[in-house]
DNA sequence: GGGTGCTTTGCACACCTGTGCATCAGGTTG
DNA sequence: CAACCTGATGCACAGGTGTGCAAAGCACCC
């Protein structure tokens, strides 16, 4: 049972090259002073045996693991998706690797997910979905990993924010669908309550009562498709049927379209318009070809990536906030 | 620069427990013999400090890290990502973590991420992906690392390869397609070549033949939904347009039945029926109402799971063919 | 030849934990 | 009272690595 199953380690290539353990570890250390023939018959050595530098060990003396927490929910979404591929590649590029971890279970378990972070002494922990309490935060920082939150509400001292124009694409949206001649104009949103999706609404509603526009609002359910098939199906059964609708989210969007094709006979954007928000790859398939705001994802990437090699306190910002570009596409007229 | 982030270690926890920092790790670790006062106080002090267990260290002495490297490309695709959050929820489950290595960067980055697996000393790799050399895995079972395939080709000496009833499927497609009546049947497959597409293929092909029946092939592309549209626009173009089309993969048939609708006018399922494989998430919006096969997600992520606690050579089988159903929705005459 | 500087190498320690072994207190049985 | 057992506790070692320090080798220059 207790079978002895012996990794390779850096002694058996010292053994095999003929030098000490210590010229080993130098080899495989950049910058490390080693001759170039020594340095030849060991990683000679170390390709014959198969051998890879225990990252684990190597962590436990320099306290920089090479592991970023990837803290998501709902990680089958395209747009957490489309993020954690860009999030993998650029860690990857950078010679880290994700640890990720799904708090789908239940509200508390992002909590637990942070402890799983520092149980295995994460360099930093990037934060999807969810919000760490306070004092978990702290305790984060006590043990030296760095915190960056993506799209959360509150500031967290010494962790990295990083957010969108959330209110300003809302304005732009609403004054796209003026411009198009919409005179019934609805806003479609979740009960998520997240903080980017509450700001798109805040711009929208902001911007129609700036133009003295009345608008209809509905939000039902969590942030999904199937969300938006009955807030297509409530806007559109009113009296005063919209032709103008705009949907925090693209898979929203997406379900209002087809509540407004399926059930109710309408064209998009002949008697419709619908502007999405995330620019998912959906959005760009032909049966939707939806008009929507892109998230800058590899630019979100390249923040999070940015505030890990950065020593905590030394000016860098607490905060980050990416623009958004419309794309323009046909489910609006123009 | 060099700012002593000493991490809180289980010594502290003794000091201010007043205990040996043995009595500590016992308190940790369940089954071992603690007086329960004694825990209590460790308890407090460790919660007072913060203090989580380094599973980096406990992994050097146990050689037991709890770590399963997920080995994946194109995550960001609907069937692969859902297939990593019921992997990652599962490890969670089981008390392991998911360290993601993305591999989309180059064909040789398989071999990379199964270096990197190893330099964490994972205790198992999960490939989605891609395939490893042979040479590659027998590194792999050297170092204790346990390998389970999904959806690849060959077999490698000691891993678990999980495979689903592809031919099988495929036997199904055709008669289905046949059953509604359809006279010109064809085949739509991207150019992967990967096992399960060939055999999904494989088994429509045989089906065929054994009705006497020729099919029209179309291969392109790499499996996404623009090589959708691309299969679409060619196959519907040809003079005996077929009226009956299989698609190895959702993304596949989202994109024929865009290109159908969008180019052609024509109307699924009254002009041409559409079958899929993989029952993505947006097979089912209303928009596309795919008939496809469902793949048992959370089937294989048990299956995989299973492969993990059991010690290898002992009678444990090194292949699982799953099975897949059919979902009837309204892309086929019935 | 002596002094100086540079490169290479090895020893020993540290990082944080699990666990075998020995010790010890305390209770039970004869 | 002696013998014995049980449960709790601590010591010391092991696991694989990075790195400061000292030593050694070597070239160079005056």
């Amino acid at each position: 049972m207790n079978m002895t199953k012996r990794q390779v380690s850096a002694r058996d290539v010292a053994e095999l090259a003929g030098v000490s353990r210590t010229a080993v570890s130098r080899a495989f250390t950049p910058g490390a002073s080693v001759a170039k023939e020594t340095r030849a018959r060991i990683e000679a050595a170390a390709e014959q045996l198969g051998y890879q530098v225990n990252h684990l060990a190597r962590g436990l003396i320099t306290s920089n693991t090479g592991l970023v927490a990837l803290i998501a929910a709902e990680m089958n979404t395209p747009y957490r998706s489309a993020l954690l591929a860009a999030l993998t590649e650029q860690l990857q590029a950078a010679g880290k690797v994700g640890l990720l971890i799904n708090t789908d279970r239940s509200d508390d378990s992002v909590a637990q997910a942070l402890r799983q972070a520092i149980a295995y002494r994460t360099d930093a922990a990037i934060v999807l979905s969810g919000m760490p309490d306070m004092s978990l935060a702290e305790t984060c920082r006590r043990n030296g990993m760095k915190l960056v939150l993506i799209n959360r509400d509150e500031e967290r001292p010494g962790s990295l924010m990083i957010r969108l124009e959330d209110a300003n694409a809302g304005r732009q949206a609403f004054a796209a669908l003026a411009a198009a001649g919409c005179r019934r104009i609805a806003l479609a949103n979740s009960c998520a309550g997240t903080a980017s999706l509450e700001d798109r609404a805040a711009g929208f509603r902001q911007a129609a009562a700036a133009a003295g526009v009345a608008i209809t609002e509905a939000a039902v359910g969590p942030t999904s498709y199937q969300t938006g098939l009955d807030l297509g199906t409530r806007l559109l059964t009113q009296g005063e049927r919209p032709d103008g609708i705009f949907c925090t989210t693209d898979l929203i969007a997406c379900g209002v379209m087809d509540a407004a094709r399926t059930r109710f006979r309408l064209e998009v954007p002949k008697d419709v318009s619908v502007i999405g928000f995330d620019d998912i790859e959906q959005a760009g398939w032909e049966s939707y070809s939806l008009t929507t705001f892109r998230q800058p994802i590899r630019d979100i990437a390249r923040a999070a990536l940015g505030a890990l090699d950065s020593t905590p306190g030394d000016g860098t910002p607490t905060s980050v906030t990416l623009p958004v570009n419309m794309i323009w596409r046909s489910s609006i007229r123009r």
